[in-house]
DNA sequence: CTTGTTGTTGGCAGAATGTCAATATCTTAG
DNA sequence: CTAAGATATTGACATTCTGCCAACAACAAG
């Protein structure tokens, strides 16, 4: 068993968005052995010879199973053992990606088969390897960075309002669908208020069956 | 170049403690090539077939570098690249570890040599590979999680007296020896006060050349 | 024109925090 | 024995942050 002597060095992506006020997570299908078939997290084992870093390790896997380019993609966490995949020892370095709601369409469309958006919090029955354990840790993980005030605004399009901006710190910060969390208008309005991040649309606003809501989008040489 | 088929995987730890009110690291000097005689973060090639997960190997590391076991002991981030290490594509997943002041100088008396406490600001010289890089990364985390309040307890001796606490999380968040942080006397005792993390030994006070102070202990059940 | 719906703004109480000082209690110098 | 020095401990404000609630504004639909 020489591969023992190395472990399996790989890259997987937790690529968050939100749709229907529903924080949620993409999910392929595992075509090959082992756990083939199963629904499983983006990833690509290391090339060594082509990958510069393990970022590019990860970009390489959203680009070839679900053809995306991501601005926000961070390192997570590594999960590494002898006993999560059956082909031995191995190793995988977990990343978090942040897609704007208007691009996740893009994403859908493009999706033939064996691609799907699971709810963050129920991503569904078994899921291959570790992956349901690592969707979990990426999940708090999230949550907790709610609080930097910019990383949602990675999963807002370009231009949005305030109020849709609420729903999707609500929706992460939602423990689940069944219990939504409910933010204060009032406090929320207020800390962006002074928030450098965000500036309003001059002049544009979103219309609906009522007042029409000032449009926001992500402060210049904010870092994407 | 067989080697580049599969990266080189280690574990390092930055092993933090605080003397004289100053935040240290340690380091050890590198016997063998590469990069031999350079001081650098305590570390150690994964073994599959005997190290259960990453955190056996960081331990490891630690035992056999130092012989040390430390109570506090998380996972970081992982550095990666084709070009980190002169070996080839290496991959190093950096731990942070907390010793408690009153163990410190077991680890310094076990040291015979080729092993130093250094300023956590200012390592010195030159560090092998990118433990420079690493060790101001872990410093970072470290200062960031001094809000948890329960941090620096794992820094601390069995008893202490608030002011000791004090200095210890003023050490954490200086960003040099040359500036120094001054926190509040007032602030910070309201802030413990409430925190049922810290309990008062009944009767129990460190004397010196002014009013004997009240000594303090983690709570029973605190998670170490 | 009325109603319904959501955006926008403001007030107020309580909690948390920063700042500063006053007092307490020991050791040590003389 | 007394005074000086040093640090511990406590308390009093002003300021800010936060949660909670309500009032008002501006549109669409009927």
């Amino acid at each position: 068993m020489v591969r023992q002597l190395y472990p399996l060095v790989s890259a997987d992506v937790a690529l968050f968005s939100v749709a229907d006020d529903r924080l949620q997570v993409l999910l392929v299908r595992r075509e090959h052995a082992p756990e083939a078939g199963l629904w499983a997290l983006p990833g690509a084992l290391l090339q060594p010879l082509g990958d510069a870093d393990l970022e590019a390790t990860a970009r390489r896997a959203l680009r070839e199973k679900i053809s995306v380019e991501v601005p926000y993609l961070a390192q997570l966490r590594t999960f590494a053992g002898a006993v999560r995949d059956p082909r031995g020892w191995s190793l995988s370095v977990l990343h978090f990606a942040l897609l704007p709601r208007d691009q996740v369409s893009a994403v859908v469309r493009s999706s033939v088969d064996g691609i799907r958006w699971a709810d963050a919090d129920a991503p569904g029955r078994r899921l291959a390897f570790d992956h349901a354990q690592q969707i979990q840790w990426a999940r708090t993980a999230l949550r907790q960075r709610v609080q930097d005030n910019s990383l949602p605004l990675h999963l807002m399009p370009e231009r949005f309002t305030l109020t849709q901006l609420q729903r999707v710190c609500e929706a992460i910060l939602s423990p689940s669908a069944a219990q939504p969390v409910r933010l204060d208008k009032g406090a929320f309005r207020r800390r962006f208020a002074k928030s450098p991040d965000i500036v309003e649309v001059p002049g544009a606003f979103e219309h609906g069956a009522q007042r029409p809501a000032q449009l926001f989008r992500v402060a210049p040489g904010f870092r994407f």
